[in-house]
DNA sequence: CCACAGATTGACCCGCCAGTCATTTCGCTG
DNA sequence: CAGCGAAATGACTGGCGGGTCAATCTGTGG
């Protein structure tokens, strides 16, 4: 019991924690999901391997925690800048510049998010993939803006969902166009989103 | 030697290489590739194991030839089909159209191609990604045609690599939408087809 | 300074699987 | 059908790495 709310324990147990999430983003994002070991992600973090299982029950608890955590900041902030545009066009366009900005600052989060994400998808084994949740938010979020936009005569006609979905893959590939292609700084950023938004405005504006 | 050409020895090399590429696609496409098992795919191709590595290497090399059948024949048929079409816009149409046709069809390769292919892009380990160089010639294909067609007044002065690249990941992810969302036949490939193309062609025409 | 609880360690265990190779089967030829 | 070379087999091995846990360390209160 700390002077207020977190005691101790819970301040070690953040810390430790934080340290390990932080290390198996690298180290995933350097070796991919298959290749990576907890080892190797124990040292980075600079703790015993054992000490990895006291925070995390597997490798792929830890793997889809780090995934998580990133996914769900990365939402946090687009939720946020979204919310503060006003038009159809101003939300769109802020879903896709928070994205590639997000991504250009946390490139080992994105190296793991392009890499095992699509493989989260297809291989389901059971019914519901991973992170369905979280994905299905955003896509609805991105889509009820599109839907809006229709009814207030920004954007024409469409089938929404596709629509959606189809802004959300186009940002995604713009954003591996920077995040592998080493060499470019935050403006590159601005002129990308600039790309893929008149792309986008041309492509559904009215 | 045979009344001409093979003789029995490069048949039999042929038919079990195809069978064993066969199983293999089958097989990465189920569980990826770190835990697709040489056993499962030896099973699969109705052989045992041993006779795999008279036949390939190691599994490494099992996995990137399989993945090379799928893309050699992809490119291939794209080629045809992207040569007999007459305008910029029809080139595109067709880049378009036969990709998706062509993963509709060999859903198990796209499952692949789209799981792997953007982790040897990003775990470039030594320098040039495998598949590069199949890679660049569709691309600058692609690109090559939109020059031409900006040329021709028929596409609106852009940056014509990020375009084509731009086109190239458009398509990549319709044909997702596709093959993980179960239920379409042969007529929703031709609907998507419209969609991605009308979408281009107002992003990028005159 | 001791004792003790809780945190940390890393050597160890064990199952799994890529890759091997001595043995068996196949199929051709005389 | 005998005999031979080529093809196929699958039991086996080596090591790798996820996960465990007895031993050790830390730091706190008495």
């Amino acid at each position: 019991m700390g002077i207020l709310g977190r005691s101790k324990k819970e301040v070690l147990l953040e810390f430790r924690t934080g340290e390990i999430l932080a290390a198996a983003r690298i180290v995933f994002a350097r070796h991919g999901y298959g290749a990576a070991t907890v080892d190797e992600i124990a040292d980075a973090a600079g703790v015993a391997k054992g000490t990895v299982y006291l925070y995390f029950p597997s490798k792929r608890d830890l793997f889809l925690a780090t995934l998580r955590e990133g996914v769900e900041a990365l939402h946090a902030e687009a939720n946020r800048e979204i919310e503060r545009a006003a038009s159809a066009m101003a939300k769109i366009r802020a879903f896709v510049e928070t994205r590639l900005f997000y991504c250009d600052r946390n490139r080992d989060f994105f190296r793991i998010y392009y890499t095992e994400f699509s493989a989260l998808a297809v291989r389901s084994s059971g019914e519901r993939p991973e992170f369905q949740d979280l994905y299905d938010a955003q896509a609805e979020l991105l889509r009820s803006v599109i839907e809006s936009g229709i009814r207030r005569g920004e954007i024409r006609r469409c089938d929404s969902r596709r629509t959606a979905r189809l802004i959300y893959d186009l940002t995604r590939a713009a954003i591996a166009q920077h995040v592998l292609e080493e060499g470019e700084d935050g403006n590159d950023v601005k002129e990308s989103t600039d790309m893929i938004c008149s792309f986008i405005c041309r492509g559904i504006g009215c």
